[in-house]
DNA sequence: AATGAAATTAGTAATGATTCTTATTTTTAA
DNA sequence: TTAAAAATAAGAATCATTACTAATTTCATT
């Protein structure tokens, strides 16, 4: 089955990598629609499966039961925050060593490791100490 | 809300600590049927929710969009294989030292991380290499 | 430029895990 | 014993995602 070239696929990749924020398939869709109106949300779905088999982009599990999709494929990790929910880029060193930890006990291939870590992001941290950055009242 | 006695519960949290294969929310429920035939999968659901919010045993979210439930709370990691989908338990140190990583370039707290691992576990392995451990037909 | 097979699409139905609702039953403190 | 609070069974609802299908688009070959 060679690929065949569709606007709707480079619509939905020129979309993701714009954004740093890791959307989801339903945000893709809204903000794809402003360029074409009746695309279907079944086709932003297939394209982004179709985009992270082939490599092109990454589809990230965080845990929050909601597939998110990032256009940067290098090597990094994300920080989710447990109040707001964003997925953020952490700057740090590679950690594939600890695979290594793991082959001294382990019979079986290991292919590699997700690690993801979470907390509180700055915004939140300083909205809840009653700090927050623009004017937003307490919920 | 003080929390009530209820034998749906005991009985889901005895079956989880006799499994270690870390089984889905609807493995507990038709292997819980066998004692109580007509308990309710949303009574499985809310207890096993409610097990975990209390910390008696953890809720593991391995990227297969199921989640996972094992009775063994202490720090542990997992590996996921890819091809049967198993969860098995590791034997490795803590490597909570790599939120020190993130720690150096990241405004915000970290309140933890989650790491599993993935690959293709001993069996897999051995059934890829035509030595299937029992007598299993190649798919 | 015309042809046609393969790929893609829009629209919609289906799926599957999980949560919610409600009327009934169970637990337990007083 | 009683009654309020908690828990339950059964089923409906939700939400993300996938599957289906008929129509459209792509593109290598005429």
């Amino acid at each position: 089955m060679a690929l065949k070239h569709s606007r709707q696929r480079d619509v939905i990749k020129e979309f993701l990598m714009t954004r740093k924020d890791h959307p989801t398939a339903d945000v893709v869709y809204m903000n794809v629609r402003q360029q074409i109106p009746n695309i279907s949300l079944g086709t932003v779905y297939r394209n982004l499966t179709l985009l992270a088999d082939i490599g092109e982009i990454a589809r990230l599990r965080v845990g929050d039961g909601v597939d998110h999709f990032d256009a940067d494929t290098s090597l990094h990790y994300h920080f989710i925050c447990s109040e707001c929910g964003s997925v953020i880029d952490l700057k740090m060193d590679n950690i594939d060593h600890i695979v290594d930890q793991v082959n001294a006990h382990f019979d079986g291939n290991i292919a590699g490791h997700v690690t993801y870590f979470y907390g509180t992001c700055k915004d939140c941290t300083c909205k809840s100490r009653g700090l927050a950055p623009q004017s937003q009242p307490t919920s």
